[in-house]
DNA sequence: CGTTCATTTGAACGTTTGTTCAAGTGAGAG
DNA sequence: CTCTCACTTGAACAAACGTTCAAATGAACG
């Protein structure tokens, strides 16, 4: 909370930097948006629903890891929106919520291999 | 790692599935990423940026908050390259590494007003 | 009803994360 | 060289996270 000595350095830049800034309720969505993907068990999960939907317990022996574990992490996904779910008897399937979530990990594929070019 | 009793309810799906886990390499790079982007202080330094460069004096006034918070932050930018800087005399500007970001940005405001819209 | 089985949920526990505070760089000015 | 000032870095500590384990739903079936 301090700033520094001269208080600001370029009083016309933190305008500008400020004018930017999102409101709460904007920020606290794409903070969950990206704190849901940012997790290598959720990345897999998602990335395994990409070929078709997968119950719990198929996405378990998948991932090579628990079903509580799994499940748990489903329940993050699902707070997200990124996947859904439907129920047939006592097995639950579950899916990616709709393309644009397939669209999006593409798209961070091709940014990652750019940046990874630039090294 | 258990399983069901069944062992696996459908081997084939199971199989789809684990065809689509990414390498560990690249996995460690999204989950890098989105890890960097999935907290509110550093979203907003990267928000604050899309208007041009600023020094780390200027971002912690810009957000209210530590000099020291700020730099702690922009060190988990650096390494995830979505921040590049520049020094000059005692003074370093810190600006988005490139367009990606700004565009990687826009892509998520567009994803979650979609998914606002289908609540 | 009671049993089985896929899944969820809650508490526990170690690990990671973000902030603070104090000390440490490093570049310019006197 | 010494001082100042923008910035970085390390230790510390509380809060958040991911996994495990055990207990709890909830749907089918006898």
């Amino acid at each position: 909370m301090n700033g520094c000595s001269t208080r600001v350095i370029h009083p016309q830049a933190v305008e500008a930097g400020r004018a930017n800034l999102p409101p709460p309720d904007q920020l606290a969505g794409m903070e969950g948006f990206f704190k849901a993907l940012g997790d290598s068990t959720r990345l897999r999960i998602l990335h395994a629903l990409l070929a078709g939907e997968l119950c719990v317990c198929d996405l378990s022996e998948t991932l090579g890891m628990s079903v509580s574990a799994v499940s748990h992490q489903l329940s993050v996904l699902k707070a997200a929106r990124l996947v859904s779910h439907r129920r047939d008897g006592k097995i639950i399937y579950y899916s990616l919520s709709d393309d644009h979530v397939s669209a999006v990990l593409e798209s961070m594929r091709v940014h990652l291999a750019e940046s990874e070019r630039t090294a």
